[in-house]
DNA sequence: CTGTTAGCGCTTTCAA
DNA sequence: TTGAAAGCGCTAACAG
């Protein structure tokens, strides 16, 4: 059952305005080959009519549907920011989002169904914007193949013939730890994101790395295994006041997990920065205002989204071999160390 | 131009399997008007050429596309929890989501500009999820008016003949006023969300009027106007240290202005909640985890959104004359106290 | 400049 | 049980 007040179409139009669908076609897509009178008839029947063009039609007929599919996964919030990013430049540039949500340890058949869903759609293109896991079948050559739509993944690691979009987390991690060591820290522990995934593995990798580098120990008791949540990172650094009674400094992989960490800090009677510095990593909304605010790396995730879109759009655009406009300046990336009162 | 390897058609499955379009789709649509025979013809035919079904002609020719559309508003990230309620409704049954961001304070074109473009693309149903702002002029009944498609606000204020769902803010607030109070507080501190929002202008006024209920006083000199920002927070706190020395609470309006108020009256050494007893609103995640961890009220979001999406199923359904199934079971609204150290 | 004729890929009649 | 024809609302290709 249809509801019953239904829309003007295209020929309704025509017959109030006793021309062709095909000139009213021309009318609304502002094509030049219409006389001022014709046109003027046109405008004034759509009007009375209050005429709206069905998307859904157009986007059957011109095979595109200016919309883009964002595969994401909300859980912990990693992705809001950069969310944020590509909304505003979807926006922008007249695209519309159509949003999915996929378990980050989901299997290949439900990517696949995702996958499917989405392209049966006729989406433009797919942003698949959740970080890699050791799972990640959609990473997979034997998935990608599968993908006949443009696609951009986000905060992977590089892989030949895929377009990915990331932050550099080796890099901002050696900022964090280059500034611990440089301030005269020699007892640096790490708390470390889920080790499925490829952006905690980076980031470890540089605690351990720099370490090495500057002839400290970086021993197993000195490493504490965490979740991304405040609790692990309250637990980690129970761990440490117990089994590592030197720290003094903690590098933490996220700043969520340093809130837990300064909190049992606290709890212990430990002066921070005095007696333990800690750095988090990606300023968290909100981590300046920690107590006390929270040392941390700027990760930019509003620019990754801006960037994921863009090249996004670039691949449409080849695909299509068209040109998207009002496309807005990607604002440079910013990767810094925000030094604060936990870590000065 | 389009893309070179077009996706199977119905009609090459027709041609394939030696049947006609028709045959297709009733397989396709799980007719029992097939005999066994055909049917597996047919199936073999469609994973020979991998044929899928588009659903936009679906969309065009049925006039439902299964697929609502989430105006939000997500700069302070107010709606994420919620959000994520809806997402799993809507996985659940089948929907589809797409994603429109508008201004908080968007004026009357710009969101008749949203609507239209949504409508166009033919959604089943609108889900209106920027709280109440005073200007929201998607709750103007002219604009109402010129919403022809089913269509559930969320957090405004009741209003005859429109569909809101929302959580009580005002009930809320009295949880946490009543809270203060019996535990002896006597001067008790509001910092304010924007009074041109709804749900901080309901616990606001919760916050006036269980002060004169108690016979407490509620100066002007003992509320501070914020954002919403942990920076306002620290503003307001510094403000009644100064200004309304007698302060021994503060109910904040959100926790994550909270978390700068906090951090003011470590700052100042006040203790909390021995000096200054502190409650927030929103159980905002990480808030127990605030340094102290933060009394506030919850509020589930995520049972708003679910709500909400489950409200507007049921007016789809009442306008399409369907009923969809595999909507999940609502779980109950927890409305309730979070007593943590910050006052206990 | 304008109209006619075909589709886009599917569903919905109505016959057979 | 199957098929033919018409149409969803629009655009593209070709005539005039």
């Amino acid at each position: 059952m249809k509801p019953a007040n239904k829309r003007a179409t295209i020929s309704d139009v025509a017959k109030r305005a006793g021309v062709s669908k095909q000139t009213i076609s021309r009318v609304i897509n502002d094509s030049p080959l219409v006389s001022a009178d014709t046109r003027a008839r046109v405008q004034s029947a759509i009007e009375e009519l209050g005429y709206r063009r069905s998307e859904l039609a157009r986007m059957l007929t011109s095979g595109r549907s200016h919309t883009i599919a964002v595969v994401g996964n909300t859980v912990h919030f990693y992705s809001s920011e950069s969310y944020a990013g590509v909304t505003r430049f979807a926006d922008a540039c007249g695209y519309s989002l159509i949003v999915k949500e996929l378990a980050r340890d989901a299997d290949y058949a439900s990517a696949l169904a995702v996958m499917h869903s989405l392209v049966d759609r006729q989406i433009d293109g797919i942003l698949w914007a959740i970080p890699e896991c050791c799972t990640s079948p959609w990473l997979l050559p034997e998935f990608v193949r599968q993908i006949n739509v443009p696609v951009v993944f986000m905060n992977a690691a590089p892989r030949p013939g895929l377009t990915i979009v990331g932050y550099d987390n080796y890099a901002g991690a050696e900022l964090a730890m280059h500034h611990l060591i440089t301030s005269g820290r020699r007892h640096i522990a790490h708390i470390a994101g889920p080790t499925d995934m490829w952006i905690a593995r980076e980031r470890e990798r540089a605690w351990r790395e720099c370490l090495a580098r500057a002839g400290l120990s970086h021993d197993d008791h000195q490493r504490f295994q965490g979740d991304w949540q405040p609790a692990s990172g309250q637990l980690g650094m129970r761990h440490f006041l117990q089994h590592f009674p030197e720290v003094d400094a903690v590098f933490v992989a996220g700043d969520y997990m340093g809130l837990g960490a300064q909190l049992e800090a606290q709890l212990q009677g430990r002066k921070i920065p005095e007696d333990i510095a800690i750095i988090g990593f990606g300023n968290r909304p909100g981590s300046d205002f920690y107590y006390p605010p929270l040392t941390t790396i700027e990760q930019n995730k509003r620019y990754q989204g801006e960037a994921a879109f863009a090249a996004l759009i670039e691949k449409i655009d080849a695909f299509f071999g068209e040109e998207t406009k009002n496309m807005p300046e990607l604002e440079p990336l910013v990767h810094q160390l925000l030094v604060r009162a936990s870590a000065p």
